[in-house]
DNA sequence: ACCTCCTACTAAGGTAACCTGAATATAATG
DNA sequence: CATTATATTCAGGTTACCTTAGTAGGAGGT
């Protein structure tokens, strides 16, 4: 059950989201059309000095076998590779290749973009505002 | 690809209306736990003195196919009825039945409340300028 | 060492929410 | 009328998850 009549606020801030979300996917389309939305929560939960598939899983909320197959994936287009963990035999950790790494600058400036342009269209001081507006929104809901 | 480090406006978008939307979601959950979420398309672009299945599919920007199987759903259920379009016999208008109206009511309810709540935390004032905040976000991007 | 319990991962199959392509019925148009 | 367009439905596919059930390798107690 959603929505009603005039722009409710939940109805602005799913459409807000999908349009500023929308310029990063594209920029990730843009860099490389194999890699699917779905494999952003890989990127952005991952860690720099290697992660295990089960703390990765947690992180991004899902099972570790459906991170399994986001993993399978970025592997097979060299993003990723799995190391053996030299702390458990029974582990693998997960690291970037060089390209994974790239791929990660690019998108970290493609949301520093997004983030400057909603500067310019707010003011500083506005976007200021809207990120203590929607924090206050998360504490509370 | 999606977020980074710190509370980006992106990500903090996504919590938001996560947060907020889910408290609409589970309003309607107790209402009727058979209604799933992607029903929620329906109900948001429904027209009271009916509506033909292309045109809410193209309201809820998803093919006819797609939203004829979500119309089958609440129809089974019992919140939709399809009737002959007496203007054009290849259509049908798709009209809710009592427990429709009731289940939309419903929704709207609970949309309210949250606004009220949202008010209430943000201030009259400050609800008003994260509308306009929101707004400006959608038309420039 | 040995046995039991745990943990990381993999395999297999299922479901929800979409999609594309093709069929069918009816309309609208030259 | 014959042609083309429109409204819906039918059949089957894809993506992004999930659940259930292994398997291989550690860890601790005896």
């Amino acid at each position: 059950m959603a929505p009603t009549h005039p722009p409710h606020v939940v109805a602005q801030l799913y459409e807000a989201y999908l349009r500023v979300s929308n310029v990063v996917l594209e920029v990730g389309k843009t860099f490389d059309a194999r890699i699917r939305p779905a494999h952003s929560a890989v990127f952005f939960h991952m860690e720099h000095d290697g992660i295990r598939l089960g703390r990765l899983a947690e992180k991004a909320q899902m099972t570790p076998q459906a991170m399994g197959e986001l993993v399978d994936d970025l592997e097979e287009l060299g993003y990723l590779r799995r190391v053996p963990d030299p702390g458990d035999r029974r582990a693998k950790l997960i690291v970037f290749t060089d390209q994974g790494d790239k791929a990660l600058l690019t998108g970290y400036a493609a949301i520093d973009e997004v983030e400057r342009r909603l500067a310019t269209l707010l003011g500083e001081q506005g976007l200021t505002d809207l990120r203590a507006t929607l924090s206050r929104i998360i504490a509370d809901f």
